[in-house]
RNA sequence: GGCCCCAUCGUCUAGGGGUUUAGGACGCAGCCCUCUCAAGGCUGAAACACGGGUUCGAAUCCCGUUGGGGCUACCA
């Protein structure tokens, strides 16, 4: 049989974490196994689907790396397949109009609601309300007292009674599909052999399944896999935070580590928690995943993209930083300048973002100084410090590390101090905060002009503050 | 409420009857390295929800309880 698994999205907001971990479940199924991996739009809910959701859902998908075969469905441009199935059921008495309004609907449930009963849709109602030209729904004709299979790949067998489904609308009133419908006959038109999705789904299953026997139409295998909770426990959503891909590629992720930090959860491979893409595509399967809830974990996250960082090539990492520069309003640096920051800066960040973000004073002088670093480093006797070293560094021909080092030895023995209490108060003058990569290093990337006014401006600092 | 699913450290998970003093990873704590911060290395604290079975033996199989989650739409 021919592997081919699709991924489903309706185009009602961004790539959602949960979705974006079901199409890698799909495509890495699909591409180990050879078959074919589609995209399929849902697009059947005219108030909440919108063009520019699909945009960044493809756009998404593609900065993962996650390739589809042939050309994208979209269920809005189906209608009239799913008009004529439709009414193809209507004829074999297998569903029926229905010209109950929803509004009327939503009543009957409060009501049933409130009397502490289950509503459900009797098919006696559809003639309610019925008239020529009247918009109606068509339902599907369910009937009860009977055992529905279904055959879980990651769950096993799971059976439902026929008795707790409803005559479930499959064409709304504007003539478009439901979901169940469109899903259900899209499947079996795209020939999907397996479905691969979230675990809310499972309740659907049951319905596809009828469907597809209405209109005689082959079955794909199921496979529904946890869900992805936020930290509360709860379905992952909006409130969550970020919670899309564009969110994280905006915050500087790699692809590589959101494939694999969002392939781990729910998924594993004995110990192993760093994957490159194709050890994924060669050991992924079924088999290795869970069965219950995971909890997104952004700390983990975090820390997966830190190592991808630092194991990045290096020019990608520059390349990835130069936009982010640019956008902060300082001038692209020099690519051997940009190479050496980047070297310090990977090993104390975790993403693109936080390497720029914490490296604001290699680009401008006009930095301001942590508080408390100022307090207790840029004082009386450290001024004299600042004008040794000055001495000492503008000595210097060629403005290298060893170099550097060497007039901070200098300084070491003139002061008769160690090296800490030149370098941190240094450190202070050099990037107004007590953390950064080591002082020669900072002083090699600065150069010597920046130096020179540097430790001028906190001898300044120090003169102003004691004034 | 009804239906469905799930249950190993705080989190992601390994383990699927004896190999287990339950392993790894994130996070946390400590130590080492060290000019700070990181990175890296080492060490530590930390879990089989509970109750019944089955079995010579159960984290592993069965049942129940409890807990959590999902669905309950002319949303997907």
């Amino acid at each position: 049989m021919k592997i081919v698994t699709r991924f489903a999205p309706s185009p009602t907001g961004a790539l959602h974490v949960g979705a974006a971990r079901t199409a890698i479940f799909n495509w890495l199924f699909s591409v180990s196994l050879g078959g074919d991996f589609l995209l399929r739009i849902e697009d059947t809910d005219r108030a909440r689907s919108e063009e520019r959701f699909e945009r960044q859902i493809i756009e998404s998908l593609e900065w993962l790396g996650l390739k589809w075969q042939g050309e994208i469905v979209r269920q809005s441009e189906r209608l009239d397949a799913y008009g004529q199935l439709a009414e193809q059921l209507i004829d074999e008495q297998k569903a029926y109009r229905c010209y109950v309004t929803a509004e009327e609907l939503g009543r009957r449930r409060e009501e049933a609601k409130k009397r502490g009963e289950v509503f459900r849709y009797r098919r006696e109602w559809s003639q309610l309300g019925a008239a020529p030209g009247k918009p109606y729904a068509v339902r599907l004709s369910v009937s009860s007292g009977e055992k529905i299979h279904v055959e879980d790949l990651v769950r096993g067998g799971i059976v439902f009674d026929s008795s707790e489904i409803e005559d479930f609308v499959i064409l709304k009133a504007d003539g478009f599909p439901t979901y169940n419908f469109a899903a259900a006959v899209d499947d079996a038109r795209m020939e999907i052999s397996h479905v691969i999705r979230g675990d809310d789904h499972i309740i659907n299953a049951p319905r596809q399944i009828l469907i597809a026997e209405a209109l005689g139409f082959g079955k794909p295998k199921l496979a529904h896999v946890p869900m992805i909770l936020g930290a509360d426990g709860k379905k992952l959503s909006k409130r969550h935070g970020a919670e899309s891909v564009t969110e994280y590629r905006l915050r500087g992720y790699f692809p590589e580590a959101v494939l694999n930090y969002l392939v781990r959860l729910g998924w594993s491979f004995g110990d192993q928690e760093i994957f490159t893409t194709e050890e994924l595509v060669e050991k992924f399967s079924l088999k290795g995943i869970g069965k219950s809830a995971s909890v997104f974990d952004s700390q983990k996250f975090l820390w997966l993209n830190g190592k991808y960082l630092r194991d990045m090539p290096e020019e990608r990492i520059s390349e990835g930083a130069i936009p982010l520069i640019v956008q902060r309003g300082f001038p692209e640096p020099s690519p051997e300048r940009l190479r050496k920051i980047v070297a310090q800066m990977r090993e104390r960040s975790e993403t693109l973002n936080g390497i720029v973000d914490q490296s604001l004073y290699f680009f401008t002088n006009d930095f301001e100084y942590d508080e408390k670093a100022a307090q207790k480093f840029l004082v009386e006797q450290n001024g004299e410090i600042f004008k040794l070293l000055a001495e000492e560094l503008h000595g210097i021909e060629d403005f290298s590390h060893d170099n550097i080092h060497g007039g901070f030895e200098r300084v070491m023995e003139r002061t008769g101090l160690g090296l800490g209490k030149i370098a941190q108060p240094s450190r202070v003058a050099l990037t107004g905060s007590t953390k950064s990569p080591g002082i020669f290093d900072v002083v090699e990337i600065l150069g010597r002009d920046a130096v020179a006014s540097r430790l001028a401006r906190a001898i300044d600092f120090i003169k102003s503050r004691n004034a």
